[in-house]
DNA sequence: ACCTGAACACCGTTCAAGT
DNA sequence: ACCTGAACACCGTTCAAGT
């Protein structure tokens, strides 16, 4: 099961990871699938057995990131111990973590409204958002967090992490003032949907 | 001062306009020089005159796009009357209006990770996003909000706002739960950040 | 099954030259 | 000042052909 040499069986997967990290490093409109397959040793148009077009290869990603996601997500959440309050701000830091990280990536599986969503990539964002709902019912479970259904707030916790996600990446606040952000942001929430007791 | 024909003194103004357009309806991606050279009956190379290279007009549609965000969210603010809560509701529907009605341009005025904002963009996003920040000095005013620095406070609004924006362009929220998303963020919003009384 | 090489229609960018 | 036309180096995609 070792890998093997990338043009004799693996070309898939190496594919994935040379475009994630060109997507990284250079964003998606650089990705080019010559290129891959150049720095592959393989001809142009070897990438096609494996994703029949630059799209095909942009859902992999996009499904690929989410999966990471949903475990850097899960990780943190476990890693933060049992106290809501500390997880949610654990789970949510991990989140603007990523997406830092990974803003191309981020761009790229949030698409969306440009390319629609294929199902698979669907339901590997739902997989990696399940995060955030499980926190939000133990909020609800412990009483921190108001009754209801679970999806609402979930919802509103989720735009909070994706608007301080986007709010970093867009280069409208330092990165220096992430943590503040984030710190201020999840406060809010917490008082916003506070059980009202 | 009428328009004259495209390709006479009027090529800027023109290729601005239909590039909007193309982004609009197929994306940044598939936004073309030599297309909106050959819509509008110049040669390949006119737009050069005009734009050194392919980022910078789409430096130049960011800052329009912010200034004609800021104009819309200030229309949005004044017409909904005096009254604090409908101000910063109405503020925010019509934030998420524009966002919904222009994804791609959104995306292309928050790039700012992977290719850094211009000086210029950055002031126009100031102007357009210094609605929000009023807003929230008049609640801080009226004792609605909780008191500190406006950026604070208008940090976390804008992120709310802007959170709200990607996960409706997302595909995450169908668009016809968009106005509940809104209405739930910004209740809560207002809820986290309530002046202690 | 998997890959190659040539071909096609597109790009962005550059530059000498025209008016 | 503003635009043209040819040229260059790159794309994604297709397809017959190789092993």
């Amino acid at each position: 099961m070792g890998p093997r040499a990338y043009h004799h069986g693996n070309l898939r997967a190496a594919l994935l990871e040379e475009a994630e990290k060109s997507v990284r490093e250079q964003g998606i409109e650089r990705l080019s699938l010559r290129e891959l397959a150049r720095q592959l040793g393989v001809s142009h148009a070897a990438p096609r057995r494996h994703f029949p077009d630059r799209q095909a290869l942009l859902y992999a990603l996009a499904e690929a990131g989410f999966t990471r996601l949903g475990t850097e997500l899960r990780r943190a959440m476990t890693r933060a111990g049992e106290e809501f309050e500390p997880r949610l701000q654990a789970t949510a830091s991990a989140y603007v973590r990523f997406a830092t990280r990974d803003a191309a990536l981020l761009d790229l599986m949030f698409a969306g409204k440009h390319n629609e969503p294929t199902p698979v990539v669907q339901e590997a964002a739902l997989g990696a958002l399940s995060v955030l709902f499980e926190l939000v019912e133990q909020g609800q479970a412990e009483g921190v967090l108001e009754q209801g259904e679970p999806g609402r707030v979930g919802l509103v916790l989720f735009a909070t992490v994706q608007g301080i996600a986007a709010v970093v990446n867009g280069g409208i606040v330092d990165a220096s003032q992430s943590d503040a952000l984030i710190a201020d942001a999840i406060a809010n929430f917490i008082r916003g949907s506070r059980a009202a007791a």
